[in-house]
DNA sequence: CTGATATCATTTGCATACGAATGAATTTGA
DNA sequence: TCAAATTCATTCGTATGCAAATGATATCAG
C-alpha cells in the first residue's frame, strides 16, 4: 500500500490505510501472551532434548519432593503450581514408574501422602545438574545482566 | 539445622549443611522454566476471564487469518507456532463453530486453505480490543519501562 | 522421465491443563 | 453439638502440544 502513484483519492486511501496499519492493526507477534507461549515452548523443547524420559512437570514434582520430603498430593500441587486434576495424573505416572510411592495419612483420611522412592531420589539427584544446564541454555540468548533483569521481571508476572 | 547448641562435630555438620543449602540445593521456584510456566498459566487465566468462549490458540488463529487472509493450514500453523497436529485440532473446532471455512487448493491438491467466515471476521474484530486489554493486564505488575524491557528480553528467548 | 525426496495433512498415542461435578472426611460456627 | 462450609482427592470432558507413522501429492536430480 502507498507504493503506487497517487491521485487525491489514493492519497486519502493511503492515509486511512497507514492509520490502520500503525494504530488499529493488531500484531499477534508483539503480544506478551503469544511470545510467552513461544518462550515456554522453547524451554520445553530444550528440556526434552536433555531429559528425554521426564517432562518438566514430572521433574518439578520430583524436585519438590526431594526438597521438602513427604507431602500430601494436594500440597505438592500447590507448591508446583498444578491443580488437583493435573497433579493426580503426574503422580500416577511417576508412581507407575516406581519413582514415587503414596500412602494414606494416619489422622486425616482425606490426604494422600506422596514421597520419593530410593529410585526416585537417585533419579532426581542425577538429573538436577542437567536441569541447571537447561536453565543456562534457556537463558543463553541473554547476557548475565539481562538474564538477571529478565528473571526479576518474569517473577513479577508469575 | 544449626539451631542447636553445637559440639565440634555439630559445627562440621552445620558447615556441610549450610554449603548444601546455599550451593547444592536446587530451588525449583528460581528456575526460568518453572516461572515461565507459571507466567504463561497466569496469562491463560486472564485470557479466559475476559474471553471465555475462545482459547488463546483459537484467538491466535483468527487474528492471524484476519491479518493475512486465506492461507494453508500448514502455513497458518507456522505463523502461530503450532505443529501440524495441533493446528488441525484448532481449525477443526473453529470450523465446527462456523468461524473459519476450509477449501482445497486449486493447483496443489495437498493443501487445505483456511479463511475467516463473515462470523469469524465479526468475532475477531470484536475481540481484538479485549485482547489489547488482556495484554495490558498481563503486564500490569510492571511499569511501562519495565514492560518494554521485559518484552525485548522475552522476545530474545522465544 | 522417473525414482528419490520433500511437503502437506491426518491419525494415533501420550502428557499436561483446567472447569465442573462428586464423594469422603474434616473443620467451623451458631 | 451438629448442620454448614471447607478441604482433599477423584473423575469426566474438553483443549492444547508434540512425536511418530501414514498416505497423498509435488518437486528434484540424474
Amino acid at each position: 500500500m502507498g507504493r503506487l502513484e497517487m491521485s487525491g483519492e489514493d492519497n486519502l486511501l493511503r492515509l486511512v490505510e497507514a492509520e490502520d496499519g500503525d494504530e488499529n492493526n493488531y500484531h499477534l507477534q508483539d503480544q506478551v501472551g503469544f511470545i510467552l507461549r513461544k518462550a515456554h515452548q522453547r524451554h520445553v523443547a530444550l528440556f526434552a532434548s536433555h531429559i528425554g524420559d521426564l517432562t518438566p512437570p514430572q521433574f518439578a514434582a520430583l524436585a519438590k519432593l526431594h526438597d521438602i520430603g513427604e507431602t500430601s498430593q494436594n500440597q505438592l500441587g500447590t507448591l508446583i503450581a498444578m491443580d488437583a486434576a493435573t497433579v493426580k495424573g503426574v503422580i500416577d505416572r511417576l508412581k507407575a514408574r516406581g519413582l514415587v510411592e503414596v500412602s494414606k495419612h494416619e489422622v486425616d483420611k482425606r490426604r494422600l501422602l506422596v514421597n520419593l522412592t530410593p529410585q526416585g531420589r537417585e533419579a532426581i539427584e542425577r538429573l538436577i545438574p542437567l536441569a541447571r544446564a537447561i536453565t543456562e541454555e534457556t537463558l543463553a540468548p541473554l547476557t548475565a545482566k539481562e538474564a538477571a533483569t529478565f528473571l526479576r521481571l518474569l517473577a513479577k508476572l508469575a
